[in-house]
DNA sequence: ATCGTTTATCGTAGATGCACGATAAAGAGG
DNA sequence: CCTCTTTATCGTGCATCTACGATAAACGAT
């Protein structure tokens, strides 16, 4: 039951059920954060400093403001990107830690 | 006259607007491929088991068999990973090619 | 205070995902 | 032939995504 050392099987048959696995989960909220294409654009919007300001983000893409600010609102809740409110404006900017845990999970795979 | 005149053709500038970006749709499918943790488990599972009979798997996931196809189904539609057919049973493999795409598009992020 | 700009949220409609059980299809073996 | 095993597919219910326009909220400027 306990994880063992076989040193013949080459496919280990282990019934062992996968537990809810807090990795995987992580690593499925941040891919599904990145899951859709344009929330690829803005990622890599944000990356490259292309644009910053929501209204420049909503510019840039054939969507809807209120699309756009969804599509944010995704991005922001997965922790990829964060929003500083500047005056009536929002900057957006991308938060360089969880690209690398992001970077990471995927390396490491 | 709130809006720019469509009519005529002022020489203003027409907003940059980020064209289909094949790029960003390929990265999306990849990444939605991952977007869920049993997704994510299969995927390692094949990773590290270098393959898997599809009763394997569903022995694994908390899953009905019917569901944990499903997946397979999805995760072979993205080229992340490919069965081939032993008998009456069904051998998957991950598609190293095709995760290395990932893992390079998500590098170079 | 009022106006104009910018962004978030609401409400809605259609499409899709995810889970399951039931059933079909394909092959091995008696 | 029939039966068992294994896997894929079908049908369904429920939830969520995605898109949009309309509207609200926050802020600077007049």
């Amino acid at each position: 039951m306990t994880k063992r050392s076989k040193s013949g099987k080459p496919c280990d048959s282990t019934p062992v059920k996968l537990k809810a696995d807090p990795t995987a989960d992580e690593f499925a909220r941040l891919a599904w954060a990145v899951a859709h294409p344009a929330r690829v654009q803005i990622v890599r919007l944000l990356i490259n400093r292309e644009a910053c300001v929501c209204g420049e983000i909503v510019d840039c893409l054939p969507l809807a403001q209120s699309t756009v600010s969804q599509h944010l609102k995704i991005l922001k809740e997965s922790g990829l990107i964060q929003g500083e409110v500047d005056g009536p404006k929002v900057c957006y900017c991308i938060n360089q830690q969880r690209l690398e845990q992001l970077k990471k999970l995927v390396a490491d795979l």
